[in-house]
DNA sequence: ATGAAAGCGCTAACAA
DNA sequence: TTGTTAGCGCTTTCAT
């Protein structure tokens, strides 16, 4: 192991005691102006850096906090984790990553391994891992699970009334039969997939029955889109809303590959604002999940968690609806 | 602070010493059978963990490697944390990451804290740091910089090749005026950036003047693909080539708003193969980094620098074109 | 095959 | 304002 210069070897240098160097670094008891001066210059010339084991062992904090996601790249996660990590870094944090790819054995392994420890608390973003689940695996670490409609969430993101904004959208536009690209995953704290819900709630206040016929399942990827496209339109469909702008994207590109033309012949909306739906051509008209707010308020309730603080009551977050190109009048 | 249950309270249930309890956990020395399951068992009913801060004081390891990256959504070095995040893992590490938000200061930081006993080892893929700065700041922490000329590095890739092969195939549609869309961030690691080189290395060598006016420096973004795109066109451009997909992306939006049909009025080519480029539609012609080998073969390198083996020879990796729909003959 | 004990490098309570 | 000292919870050498 390579010598490293520790904390007593400054003392030494400086002609001070350790605990003196330790307050000149953190700062929490007054100190002479002098001493700190030297003690300063010594660490700078011994190129001295606190050894950080050693700090979170007899400090019982780490100042760090355990994030875990399924996925990073491509992909509106990836979005949220850099927002998070610019909140806990504002607050003093570093992030500590764990990527799972849709394994949820990773996802406990992460929870265990963080909770050991390793960092002050813990952010759960998998979506197949339940508030109580999260909790039990972190034991003592206080921890937060992202966006579940459960009581301990400190902000939750209505995509119910997201969906039905969107369709309010494509139904003032004249569309009557909108196909509607749902996903299998529900969150173990809502029994059905609230997006769903929307879309049959929207109809029945409209007076009529969702017809069957314009419903598909898809798996929340580009692919999806694509194969689904095709049955809708044959279905009669004149717009299609899709639970999240990847199988957006994918409507787009079968419209593309098949010279139906966006919006004139058929309207297309996402959900969630992902990078892509500006990057498409048209761009993509969705519902904005608020990113940064939800980062914001997600990393400060843990933080307030973390101190001890109580939580504040669970936040309802409104979505909005952004109009870009991809929707336009039916066709008449 | 919580009272966490340790190692010695594990090893008074069991009726063993503390060290009989750590070999236990980590197998490195013969226990008898009888003394293994009972002690597993009081781990199991006691619901032990060991303490990571401890472990890693005591033991001068963490099992974890830091990496900093400028940003991870979005781009395609998301996909390459992932890959990376996975061959760790496959290693028993676990990665830390930094997201710099291309603020050199960040990284600069990042390195530092990383390399205070927090990890292992460093990888460095933030452009603006050169070997030699990532070794300085990580000091005795073995570290290696992504991706660059600079001898040790483990594995570079080709760009400039990369840039002619795309050429090639556009020339042999049979485009002669090709708009080259360059970025201006050069790694400290080579003069000048390389895939500029490529274009004008292709020209001179099909016994052409490269022309100035078909040549302009972009962000990296989509915004600089879109805005450049009519430059181009007016130019006399029937193809453009972009340093990376985001740009080439930006030049189809622009081709989608302007009635300009790709591939028919309008070749273009871009640089990455990043998830977008699968994305869009018409789907994009572009030279692919092979991301899991540049992956693996980075991580592998720090393993083995970790370990103290002597650093095998840089290896050069040869860049594929894959040839998608948005390139075609030029237009007679 | 197992135990005893000396640290790892730091923080924080207590003393001065 | 500063120093002394007892841990933090583990690993690991040395003994047995």
């Amino acid at each position: 192991m390579n010598m490293r210069v520790k904390i007593s070897d400054v003392a030494k240098v400086a002609g001070v005691s350790s605990s003196t160097v330790s307050h000149v670094l953190s700062g929490n008891r007054p100190i002479s102006p002098e001493v700190c001066l030297r003690v300063r210059q010594v660490i700078e010339s011994l190129g001295y850096r606190p050894n950080y084991a050693a700090k979170s062992l007899a400090s019982h904090r780490t100042m760090k906090v355990g994030v875990v996601s399924d996925e990073i790249s491509n992909s509106i996660s990836g979005v949220l984790v850099e927002a998070m990590n610019r909140y806990l870094r504002e607050n003093g944090y570093s992030m500590l990553l764990g990527v799972c790819e849709f394994k949820k054995e990773n996802a406990i392994n992460y929870l265990r391994e963080f909770s050991s420890g390793m960092v002050d608390g813990v952010i759960n973003m998998i979506g197949s891992v339940s508030v109580q689940e999260a909790a039990r695996e972190c034991k003592t670490v206080p921890t937060i699970t992202y966006l579940r409609a459960h009581q301990e969430c400190p902000v939750y993101y209505d995509r119910t009334s997201g969906i039905i904004l969107a369709l309010e959208h494509l139904w003032s536009l004249g569309h009557r039969k909108i196909g509607f690209i749902a996903v299998s995953d529900t969150n173990p704290e809502t029994a059905v997939e609230e997006r769903e819900i929307g879309y049959r709630q929207f109809f029945v206040r409209m007076g009529m029955q969702p017809d069957e016929n314009l419903i598909v399942t898809g798996n929340n990827k580009i692919e999806s889109g694509y194969i689904y496209a095709e049955k809708l339109m044959k279905a009669g469909a004149t717009a299609i809303m899709a639970s999240n702008d990847m199988m957006a994207v994918g409507v787009l590109q079968w419209a593309h590959q098949n010279q139906v033309r966006v919006p004139d012949e058929l309207s297309v909306a996402g959900f969630d604002d992902a990078p892509i739906a500006l990057a498409v051509a048209p761009t993509l008209t969705t519902v904005q999940m608020p990113i940064d707010i939800l980062a914001e308020k997600t990393v400060n309730a843990l933080i307030s968690k973390i101190k001890g603080e109580t939580p504040r009551q669970q936040e309802v977050l409104v979505p909005r609806l952004i109009i870009r190109n991809s929707t336009g009048k039916v066709k008449s």
